[in-house]
DNA sequence: ATTATCTATAGATCTATAGATAATGC
DNA sequence: ATTATCTATAGATCTATAGATAATGC
């Protein structure tokens, strides 16, 4: 029954990637132990060898939730000769809008997160600062601080929309969120005005 | 033991606004029926004389919660000589921010939602379509479609930028998040363009 | 000898139901 | 007589712990 070290290090971070791809699809309080740890092909009674609490679990399954998205979000700026417009195109897309479990953790348990301990909403804020930053290198601008009021608004107003997005059964109405947002993020990184 | 009829229907429509806010504070799956009658002065077993499921009182408690959320959207608009922003100044407010209860169900219950029923999700839609229409009313454009993009950037950017507040431990950061959806949903609605 | 994981279980809590109680409504 | 609400409970599930098992690591 016991395995090697660098199994059970392995196991442990398989539950952590299983969780927060659980966490993302049911909420934190929408699965168990049991499920969680049979994700990762183990039992219920390991857990608390590998972990102190299944807020523990959740601190680190958000962390590393984030953590991915951030590095998606990295990706993609970097990949493009356009890399805004690569980031609207992966986040604003149906196919984000359907991959729930893989998809932005701050979608999928933003509202929980406001309910969590400090412990689990600060791998939250962590990621969302990290997104500020990664706005900020794409957007050339001279910033007049950090992050800047530009990143802070795009990043919610990606966020909001695809919630919506998700929330609508209109079809027609949940692409055209999307694509409404798209439009106002490509109009806020240019920082139009009037005057 | 027995109550009359008039007695009994205050008390469902007690049940359906407690549960209106403790669904707020703590999700869908953070409180029991017990609690949810405890918090309207009844027990447990008489729920289900009321309501035929937990999922049907989220239906009417979210139904209830859009409701309001989308009258206190029109009363700001119809109060003030600047209909856009008193919405902006009560919605992207500290004291919203803190109100988690009483303000917002596609804040406090977003995420949650998109994991729910058909039948928990409408009444989210269409608390979102009546915020779209207020918003419309009170943005005098000529609009070229009915929901336009712009209410629907601007409820997304709101929605998204409360929540990320509310996550955010760090006060200027949360602060910063309000106060720069302020001024771009202020941008989207005049509408800015370069060209 | 140590320990990663397993089976088993405690104790709490959850949704839902059954039947008793006592007041209403005919 | 009807019925709104109560107490009590069934049966499932939840987090967490205890002790057994069997393989690793010294």
């Amino acid at each position: 029954m016991r395995v090697s070290r660098a199994q059970a290090e392995e196991n442990r971070e398989t539950v952590i990637n299983v969780a927060s791809r659980l966490f993302r699809e049911h909420g934190f309080d929408g699965i168990g132990l049991k499920d969680l740890m049979k994700g990762a092909g183990l039992t219920q009674g390991g857990f608390y060898k590998q972990f102190s609490s299944k807020d523990d679990l959740a601190v680190q399954a958000s962390r590393r939730a984030m953590e991915s998205a951030t590095r998606r979000w990295s990706a993609a700026a970097a990949d493009d000769s356009d890399p805004l417009e690569a980031v609207i195109k992966f986040y604003l897309s149906t196919d984000h809008r359907g991959e729930k479990a893989e998809g932005c953790p701050i979608v999928a348990l933003g509202s929980d997160a406001t309910r969590q301990s400090a412990e689990v909403k600060r791998p939250f804020e962590d990621g969302i600062r990290a997104h500020f930053e990664v706005l900020d290198e794409l957007m050339t601008d001279a910033k007049s601080s950090n992050p800047s009021g530009k990143a802070m608004a795009i990043l919610s107003l990606m966020v909001g929309a695809v919630t919506l997005s998700r929330i609508m059964d209109d079809e027609r109405l949940s692409q055209g969120i999307l694509d409404a947002a798209a439009g106002e993020v490509r109009r806020i990184a240019r920082g139009d005005s009037i005057a």
